[in-house]
RNA sequence: GGUGCCAUAGCUCAGUUGGUAGAGCAAAGGACUGAAAAUCCUUGUGUCCCUAGUUCGAUUCUCGGUGGCACCA
């Protein structure tokens, strides 16, 4: 598993991690796995798709729902069969969520029914977060002991999921770690952050170049579906209803991609099991590497 | 050259009737179990432009300087 904050060169290591293998790549991104936005998310190119065989890149509609709890199913499912005929599989990506998924595995929970999720929304909009705190408080008081009680989004969750099963979304959280039929390495990349946000700066510049603008404009119709909640989307939407000019879309999207990527930071430095490489490293070496860890790996477990 | 206004956090600015100061944005840190590129939380010491003076005490008042802006020549 390679991971690391958005911009860092996840996407070259991984190909050429790959190509050593002779293994294909398992993407995990939230965003890549949609069809008609590649340039804002950066998606692999043809060519590079050319290179290695992709797996979960423009797979799915904009209007699909999907998720991370889908994310782990479809992912397991699909490791399941590449197994059978690869000894390394690499997947990369930089949606925490979701590579969490694969990794420890979520609870099982159902999914919530369209309906319902729309009635809370509503209810959220018209009558506040105390709404939403006072029936968390109701519904699930366990719950409410260990929520962000000012995240109207995790309120929500925990509502519609005590009101799908009929009880608490804290009895159903059980917070247990799957285990995998398979060893997982995880690799960070890191740079220095000066370099990552000035590579970041960059790459949206050149997406702008890239026709990033056009791309917005064809989705602009379905702006309100969550697959479009993107950075480089969004604010590309603002610009086109007049609250700020092009410049200032530019400038925000470069911010909100740094946030992003400092958001990511905050999650993998949590995690002990990364082994860290620098992205400034020469490929031959962070490979090397990659490779020593792997054979220490199946030492150990052997 | 003259006159006036301004100089405070990385930026835009507020404020201190003289007792060393605070907002927004930026930035940093953090949380995270089916919206996760989402959502949310926390964090403000800075030669208050410089020199001298008045004062127990000056970022605040006064003189001079420097820089910026405006107007007049």
């Amino acid at each position: 598993m390679i991971l690391g904050p958005t911009g860092v060169g996840k996407t070259e290591l991984s190909l050429r991690v790959a190509e050593h293998y002779g293994c294909p790549i398992v993407n995990c991104d939230s965003r890549q796995v949609f069809r008609s936005i590649p340039i804002g998310t950066a998606a692999p190119t043809a060519q590079e798709q050319a290179r290695v065989k992709h797996y979960f890149v423009a797979t799915r509609e904009l209007e699909d729902d999907y998720n991370a709890g889908q994310f782990e199913r479809d992912a397991m499912e699909l490791l399941d069969t590449l197994f059978k005929t690869h000894e390394v599989v690499v997947m990369t990506g930089g949606s925490m969520l979701y590579a969490d998924a694969v990794c420890n595995g979520l609870d099982d929970l159902p999914s919530v029914p369209d309906a319902l999720r729309q009635q809370v929304q509503r209810d959220y909009e018209t009558r506040g977060l105390v709404w939403l705190q006072t029936e968390v408080q109701r519904l699930d008081p366990a719950y409410w002991q260990l929520v962000d009680q000012q995240n109207p989004a995790r309120l929500a969750h925990c509502v519609e999921m005590c009101l799908t099963t009929g009880q608490t979304y804290s009895s159903l959280r059980t917070g247990e770690r799957k285990q995998r039929p398979f060893r997982i390495i995880k690799i960070g990349l890191e740079r220095p952050r000066e370099e990552l946000y000035d590579r970041i700066n960059r790459r949206v510049i050149q997406m702008i170049a890239d026709g990033l603008e056009d791309e917005a404009k064809a989705v602009y119709p379905k702006r309100q579906l969550n697959s479009l909640q993107t950075v480089g989307y969004k604010e590309l939407f603002a610009y086109f209803d007049g609250e700020y000019d092009r410049n200032r879309a530019i400038e925000l999207i470069q911010q909100n991609t740094r946030h992003y990527a400092k958001r990511q930071m905050t999650w993998f430095r949590r995690d002990k099991d990364i082994h860290w490489l620098q992205a400034n490293d020469d490929y031959e070496k962070n490979i090397h590497l990659i490779d020593t860890l792997l054979r220490a790996d199946s030492l150990h477990e052997d």
